[in-house]
DNA sequence: ACGACTTTGTGAAGGGAGGCACAAAGTTGC
DNA sequence: GCAACTTTGTGCCTCCCTTCACAAAGTCGT
């Protein structure tokens, strides 16, 4: 379920927030959700509710957190130390929640030995190590377009079934791989979109 | 249509390959997706093909991009000077498909008259002007989530209708206006679900 | 202890997006 | 100029996701 990280997020929030229960309604406003829908995705979870009072917001977000596997910390890799790379690897928002960044990785040697946020850049070459030993689970790729199968294909070879891209390219993968895109210049051609959209509706009725 | 970005990356990869004609098969192939749901896509915009022989991409590639409202430079500012925000500032990526960014904000007073990517960092206090005088029209939110709200409130109030957001929140906006949402963090933990999902798989059958 | 009230969990209905399959249209070879 | 082949455009069907609505269940006041 793709809404479990947001209603973990909205529960944390209540929680410090201090409030100790909250009601399907209550939740779902916070998560941007129908109420109607938080109750049918927590029901897969089973039932934590009570009913005539709600759910208990501790109990609740432990739940969720089991079910989404972050009762354990994921070991993470970073492929590419361009612009992009660079600002990921400084980027404070993955060990906040139980992503530790254990090794940034780059193709090209004149970058490999850099230090970058307190971390020294690995050739790739380092990478079945990294999976057999430290139980590197997940991949970050955030190479140019041109590097980003090539990148691919690499981490899988080593064993890693978790992608995180960030280049704006379909990337081919067996079936047991599991890809997550992140692509900034097609959210803002969706919003380019709208914008034109509110501009001819504008002039047709100003 | 949010599929739209992704056929015109596509045809463009093309056009730099030197291909001039492309069949819907590997078109929808290119771009990840079904070549029936590749031609019902296309057939909104008009009938761009021809029968026997496929699309002519350099015509479909500017169709596609004035439908997105690409033929114009869409003015960008981005809000909120922190890591994620000053790895926004130094991205390349905004400028090469036709963002330009016009502005860093930020609401602290100490972070203001900074200069990051040859780019002074302005008070929230410019934003009318810049809707006003600039034509700006997107706003990039990329402050923490405790700030995102306040942000966004500024950013519509100044007359954007089109936001796009990092910040981990829901964040309530009039329904005239977009938001986007690019989240790390959730992708993240989307990934640690399936992680586990294998790890249980394999330890009930190794 | 009992009744009224609140809130969950879920069956049924509704809607929309994606896939299938085929007719229409255009091309190419002879 | 005609026939065979290729590929688009689209009507129909199916399936999944969302929403509606209500009964079951549990709490709180009296």
């Amino acid at each position: 379920m793709a809404r479990l990280p947001g209603y973990l997020r909205a529960l944390t929030a209540l929680a410090g927030e201090g409030i100790a229960s909250v009601s399907s309604e209550e939740l779902a406003l916070a998560a941007g959700v129908s109420s109607a829908m938080l109750r049918k995705d927590l029901s897969y979870l089973g039932s934590y509710g009570v009913r005539g009072v709600g759910y208990d917001v501790e109990r609740l977000a432990s739940e969720i957190a089991a079910a989404l596997g972050l009762t354990q910390d994921w070991p993470v890799a970073i492929v590419g130390m361009g612009n992009l790379g660079r600002a990921l690897a400084a980027y404070r928002g993955f060990a906040e929640r139980g992503f530790r960044v254990i090794a940034l990785l780059d193709h090209d040697e004149r970058v490999v030995g850099e230090e970058i946020a307190g971390c020294p850049v690995r050739p790739m070459s380092d990478l079945p190590g990294l999976v057999e030993r430290d139980g590197l689970a997940i991949g970050v790729i955030a190479t140019a377009s041109e590097g980003a199968q090539e990148a691919c294909d690499e981490l899988v070879a080593a064993g890693i079934r978790s992608v995180l891209n960030f280049a704006p390219v379909v990337l081919a993968v067996p079936d047991d791989v599991v890809v997550r895109k992140v692509d900034l210049s097609t959210e803002l051609q969706i919003l380019a979109f709208h914008g034109q959209r509110l501009a001819v509706a504008e002039a047709v009725a100003p």
